[in-house]
DNA sequence: ACAGATTATGCGGTTTTGTGCGAGTTAAAG
DNA sequence: CTTTAACTCGCACAAAACCGCATAATCTGT
């Protein structure tokens, strides 16, 4: 795989940026100089579009380069079924979101695997009743911190580990509750100043909508890579949260919007642990 | 497994922690000096990188290097699936009770190991639709021979993998529809010529009986530790049923009585056939 | 068309990260 | 109990990343 296509001469940023992906994808993975060199511009130049394709997910970014997504995927699909990609991000987004909860309040969690890694960190909490729509919950939590659990009822979304309903329980004897929380944890797909919080599938977008309505006080959790365009299907507006916990500070204008709608931004940094910086491999 | 592919060219850090994983995932076990030779770095470069991979819970580090989470997670699983009871008996059970089950057609399946073991042995049927309350089998099904899965919602019982409520599914829409299946497989607690079908927790059997109740045919699965006297909460009695799925032939008041009420009695024995006990009235 | 604003790029600084080496400590094996 | 191998910790050095700023290119509004 010979990639002396082009001498790139004069061409546009955002066609840099797109030969760039092309690259990164087929050669599975290239180190900065490399791509400095291969492009002909400085290096910080191929570090700063190296960085927005990160954030749109389209790339991983690494200590001395970058690699494909696919191929972070497939190593991790191979041998990381039962635990999907748990990336230092999510893991530092779920401790830090474990910090709003309490011992003794109600929960209602969303499926997602951002959301389960604050499961992970309740190792304190005692005494919690969570209601979510996710499997993995009930397999992953510690008996120790929880009274009751409560698992939404439906359609069992195929691949991922999560029930597709309404938001409801009907105990035995027949007639349907209203319910609410103190907390609902719900991890999105997108959160952006013009479409708000926003999903790709419809049906869930539902439950999360619903859950949020129950819910007193409302955390969206969102890894930096979903600071984009709106998707398919809205679940709310921004000032329906309270807590936004994130890994990074949302650009500029979305960070305004959030502010304006009164919406208080958790940034889990990566000082709290001097573990490893961006997610590797 | 070889791995003779490349003998590593200056790669990126990052890079090499995931062809270090892949070796790792592959070879299942692998040593810090194996890795240094193969990689071509310093020995203390492998056993940072093994513990970043440790603390992302992708590898498992011991003394002297590490081992694939696969293959300890296929050592807990098993110990897991021993902790169960998972006898040779339940498993010729439910072999034979998944020869009940036609392609296309719908099931509701109640929780407990043995009606576990009925859907690993689903291998061949495609296209079922399937309501359960057990939470393992949204996990330990194949996608290939499922249509729709369903799950009914309510309390997660701690420790054991399912939940409590009714026998009902509200999709968003709002009401509540009544379901109908072709076949309930049941799991028991105790079947008694006495007190029918039985078992230790109410609300449990609550749940069976309104399977049984929506269903055309209903198939008992109870191992011969079953013929015992009846436990605290009746389901049904005996003539609930059509088939009634065991290991060895019940003692002959009960097989008389099973007979009565024309149930089937489907005998899995050692050599892998069935014998088929028609009781003569 | 032109002035101002925005974006993109490169450069020089500092800070962080990755890596190897050596000393002291700990764990496994004979 | 001894001995060897592996681990931990601290340090040093180099590469990479980050930050701020200056400059060039591009876009926008009148």
């Amino acid at each position: 795989m010979d990639h002396q296509t082009t001498p790139a001469p004069a061409r546009l940023p955002a066609g840099r940026k797109a030969e760039l992906l092309a690259y990164v994808a087929e050669a599975e993975h290239a180190t900065v100089a490399q791509l400095a060199a291969r492009f002909e511009v400085s290096a910080d130049t191929i570090r700063r579009d190296l960085h927005q394709l990160h954030r749109r997910g389209l790339v991983v970014r690494t200590h001395g380069g970058a690699v494909s997504v696919d191929v972070i995927g497939a190593a991790e699909k191979r041998l990381d079924v039962r635990m999907q990609i748990h990336t230092e991000e999510k893991e530092r987004i779920g401790a830090l979101a474990a910090t709003l909860v309490s011992s003794n309040s109600v929960l209602m969690i969303n499926a997602g695997t951002t959301t389960l890694s604050v499961v992970r960190h309740l190792g304190e909490r005692r005494d919690l009743t969570i209601a979510t729509n996710n499997l993995r919950i009930a397999t992953e939590i510690s008996p120790n911190i929880v009274r009751d659990l409560y698992l939404f009822g439906g359609s069992v979304r195929i691949g991922g580990q999560a029930t597709i309903g309404p938001v409801s329980l009907q105990l035995p004897g027949g007639r349907d509750l209203q319910l609410r929380c103190d907390l609902a944890l719900i991890s999105v797909g997108a959160v952006s100043a013009k479409g708000g919080y926003s999903t790709s599938n419809l049906s869930e977008a539902v439950m999360m909508g619903e859950m949020m309505e129950r819910a007193t006080r409302v955390a969206i959790l969102a890894d930096s890579s979903k600071f984009t365009e709106p998707l398919f299907a809205q679940i709310a507006g921004l000032d329906r949260a309270q807590y936004l916990v994130t890994d990074a500070a949302p650009p500029s204008e979305l960070a305004e919007a959030l502010g304006h709608a009164g919406v208080q931004i958790l940034v889990a940094t990566a000082s709290g642990q001097s573990e490893n910086h961006k997610a590797a491999q």
